[in-house]
DNA sequence: GTTGGTGCAAAGGATTTGCATGTTC
DNA sequence: GAACATGCAAATCCTTTGCACCAAC
C-alpha cells in the first residue's frame, strides 16, 4: 500500500538506484536497459515508445526499438510501468504505477496524471449479475479557456 | 442538427432508412457506404474496421479495407460514430453518439455501453488555472465473480 | 473535357516475432 | 556444449495517403 500524498518525486528513481530498482524487480540490468529504465523512470512522464529511443540515443546508447518495446513491456509486467491507452496513435507508457487518473488537453494533447478522485459511483445500471467492479479509468477532457500567452 | 432526446433504439436504422439517414447527413449513398452503414448501425456493437469489413463480406459486398476505414472515419467526421479508445490493439467504432460510458469485461473483452452516469466531480487537484473541464471518458474494469455458467 | 467525389493499392507507422548471438554452468 | 537469456532484423498488422477512375455539368 505505498500511497503518498504528493506523490511527485518519490516515483523517480535515482540513477545510482536503477541497477538495484531493476534486480529488485528480477530483471537482469543490461546496456540497454539500463538507459531505457533511466529515460522512463528519471522524470514523470507519458512516453511512447518512440520517445524512450530518442532519450536513449541522446544519452548516446545504441538500442534498436524492437528491444525498447520489448523492455518497456517486461517493466508493465513486472508493474514498474503502466499502460495508457489514451492516445490512439500510439501506446504510452506511465511510470506513475500507483491509483491514479488522467488529464487530457484536448488542444495541446498533454496528458498528465491527477490524484485519484474520491469518487463514489452510484449503482451501475448496465452491470451483470456476475460482474465485480474492479477499478476504472478516468480521463477528463480539458480545453484551455484562454490562450495561455498571459 | 439532428439531435434525438430518447436516444436508446433510435440509433438502429432499419435498413430501408438507411439511405436517407446518410442523405440527411449530407453523405451520398454508394454501395460501400450503404454496406457499411447497414453494418454499423443495425445492431448497437463496439466494431472494428476488421469486424466491419468481415460483416460486408458476409453480406456478399466487395468493399476493400481502406474504404471501410474512410468510410468509418467520413461518419466519425459527420457525427454519427464514435471513436472508442479502449483497446490498444485497434480502434472501435460505436454507433451510440449520445453521451455515455463504457463497461469493460476484464475476462471477455466484451465493451458495453452504459448510460451517463451522475457523477460530479469533486474539485480536481492538478487542473491548470486556464483549463476547463469539457467532459470525461469513463472505463469501469468488471470481472465475473462466479463462472458464467449457471 | 473539367471539376469534384469515391474507392482502393500501395505506403507508412506501430508493434511483435523469430532467430542469432552471447552467457552460464 | 546445453540451456537459457537477450537484442534486434524482419515480419506483421493497423491505418492513411495518393492517385486512378467515374459522374455531373
Amino acid at each position: 500500500m505505498v500511497q503518498n500524498d504528493d506523490i511527485p518525486n518519490q516515483m523517480l528513481v535515482q540513477p545510482e538506484n536503477i541497477k538495484e530498482f531493476l534486480s529488485s524487480h528480477n530483471i537482469n540490468s543490461t546496456r540497454q536497459r539500463l538507459a531505457i529504465a533511466e529515460s522512463m523512470f528519471r522524470t514523470q512522464q507519458h512516453l511512447s515508445a518512440e520517445n524512450i529511443l530518442e532519450q536513449v540515443n541522446l544519452n548516446g546508447v545504441q538500442v534498436s526499438k524492437a528491444t525498447v518495446y520489448n523492455t518497456l513491456r517486461l517493466f508493465v509486467k513486472k508493474g514498474m510501468l503502466r499502460e495508457v491507452v489514451i492516445d490512439p496513435l500510439r501506446t504510452l507508457f506511465d511510470s506513475n504505477v500507483s491509483d491514479h487518473h488522467h488529464i487530457l488537453n484536448v488542444q495541446t494533447g498533454e496528458i498528465r496524471d491527477i490524484d485519484p478522485i474520491n469518487i463514489n459511483l452510484p449503482p451501475v445500471p448496465g452491470l451483470g449479475p456476475n460482474e465485480k467492479i474492479e477499478g476504472f479509468d478516468l480521463v477528463l477532457r480539458v480545453t484551455n479557456t484562454t490562450s495561455p500567452s498571459d
